[in-house]
DNA sequence: GAGAATTGCGAGAGCGTTCTCGCAAACCGT
DNA sequence: ACGGTTTGCGAGAACGCTCTCGCAATTCTC
């Protein structure tokens, strides 16, 4: 019973009695052709359930209609998910689908990844480079000519439409804050891959929109009146077990800080969750400020000061961008929208 | 520049000497052929950088290892984040690529995004229904006779494989918590579309899950002992104002619960908001039982206590029952995976 | 060593579209 | 009324691939 063959434009067009171009003018509506026509065509091809088969279209025309996305994570990440469902939405908004791929951070997934969409011919790329250090995988050549969007990262040798946040000015702007409300005993809990432990000098992250987080932080320190008395830079993995290890690290190092700059959600989550094991009260004897807003961190009590960054902004720019890029002429351009600071009550007031 | 042509497997065998059809032999891996021949394609194939257009590949062969996945929700929320990912994750397992689409429950964006499925050739559908009561869009011949996983709801008539969660065991379990604590006044707050205000007689609702939900709620309620006092049943559109209006209302109507019960986690994180707006404190002067478990309700002070449903499982089992139907015989099951309460701190005890 | 079975590969059709080309019919202006 | 333009539509190629069929060459069998 599922064996019944599906319904083609020729079965329309024997059935209008038309040619099969004709069908195909009158659905796509396309060159010359007769009201009439249109009219009688639509009703015979809507009588037979005619669909049109996007594959055959697309691969006569050459173009599918479609943009690949493929992010590093999945959308369990405050960032991601919100960012996905805007550049779904803006590409519905412009007639395009999306296929979605997500790395885990691992630059031969990417890889794998990118091919796939290749293979399935999208118009187009909208990318968040693994390491933006490592792309020889990211060569025009290599992402068959297509037009291609880079958001959140920047790769070091800049080559495409690049749409990122003003993270390092708000970085500064957290500490400015915290400086203000008077800590002065700061810690910096850095997510990258590869890189952990306490650090004197800061090392240099694959990462650009982490980098320029730990810049902002570092720029802060440097501006900031009253000027802090001690700071403690610790990186870790991004892992659940890594991140409530280095927070109970950093809680309990000699100096300990009273207030915990995390660079993501993830290092946030660690120390919420290490402090409410050990009774420690944020917003009271521990304060913390983060990145990335979420419905969870401003209903929470007392709520989280975070830096929100424009996220639904950039997903819809990063659409636009690349669809007029595939449409028509679209000039390469660097994008920086603006990050800023949401000050809730995570963070305490000790003047 | 752009302009450059792709390598088509002609270009392959023109340059490997050999045939169109040896060339697909080769590096699809069927039918008889030698070893050698084997090596000196792929080996060719290489150079040139082929890489086959999925496209002609699916359109020809007829199926496109592709399943479409059709959601009610983005990503934003915190069961199709997981779900979302589940699915996509098996299906890479399993050679398939996820098309993904949601309806914000509009039956009718519901309906295009179905054909839109269709018209790309999907091998197989999973589908969470916008409206467990109309679906005349649902039918096997509108499907495209396609198998089909449905999700989280079930159809009123039962016609697919079903994977569903034991919610309403779960959520007597929840009342029960409740009632054992020393909670006599409840309050349940129920997100349904097209229903709102206090309500003596419970409503049938259109969406079976939340249905159960409320089901065991009241059952809870009827079996709990010590038995509460009074039960405040109120229904909100899923708005976050109308969230927190719904919760204004009840916390000043005259018998205000000591404890509510949410049935997700938007109607959560209004309570949450409001409370916390009111200086009113979780888990002590109100306590709050939820649906959904995630990592920011295991983080908060107090933790959220909540229904935790199995959803990579589920997520997991649809895709595994959605490709052998697709790839063999498969009988149509229902599958009802326990879902259970995971006591955290929010629910104040009070005996 | 002759017939049978097996192996390796090419020819060519076909998947369902779109789109160029060309032709006949209809329309135009004078 | 007649050359020129416009309009509507069909024929047929093409997109890049898979897969059946058949044929030649090789290997097997006794």
């Amino acid at each position: 019973m599922a064996t019944k063959r599906n319904v083609t434009i020729n079965d329309v067009a024997d059935a209008a009695g038309v040619s099969r171009a004709t069908v195909s003018r009158a659905l796509s509506g396309y060159g010359r052709i007769n009201k009439a026509t249109v009219d009688h065509v639509q009703k015979v091809a809507e009588s037979l359930g005619y669909k049109q088969n996007a594959l055959a279209a697309a691969l006569r025309a050459g173009k599918t209609k479609t943009i690949g996305l493929v992010v590093i994570s999945d959308f369990t990440n405050a960032f991601f998910d919100r960012a996905t469902k805007a550049i779904i939405d803006q590409a519905k908004e412009l007639g395009y689908r999306v296929l979605i791929s997500h790395t885990d951070e691992d630059v031969e997934v990417e890889k794998i990844a990118i091919e796939t969409m290749l293979s399935n011919q999208v118009d187009g790329l909208i990318l968040v480079p693994s390491s933006t250090k490592q792309h020889n995988h990211l060569t025009p050549k290599k992402l068959g000519n297509k037009p291609v969007v880079i958001i959140d990262r920047k790769l070091d040798t800049p080559r495409y439409t690049t749409i990122t946040t003003g993270d390092e000015a708000a970085a500064q702007e957290a500490v400015f804050h915290a400086a203000a409300s008077g800590h002065s005993n700061l810690g910096f809990l850095i997510a990258v891959p590869g890189i952990s432990g306490f650090t004197k000098t800061q090392p240099e992250i694959p990462i650009t929109s982490v980098q320029e987080r730990a810049d902002g932080f570092a720029n802060g320190v440097a501006l900031a009146k009253p000027k802090p008395k001690s700071v403690a830079w610790l990186y870790c993995e991004d892992t659940e077990e890594a991140a409530s290890a280095a927070v109970t690290t950093l809680l309990d190092s000699p100096k300990a800080p009273s207030i915990i700059f995390t660079s993501n959600n993830d290092m946030l989550l660690a120390v919420l969750k290490v402090a409410g094991d050990r009774g420690i009260k944020i917003g009271k004897e521990l304060s913390v400020i983060s990145f990335d807003d979420s419905p969870w961190a401003a209903a929470m009590v007392p709520g989280i000061t975070v830096v929100a960054r424009p996220v639904e902004d950039l997903g819809h720019l990063a659409v636009t961008e690349l669809v007029s890029a595939i449409e028509g002429k679209a000039n390469q351009k660097q994008i920086v929208l603006p990050a800023h600071l949401v000050k809730r009550g995570s963070v305490a007031k000790l003047n």
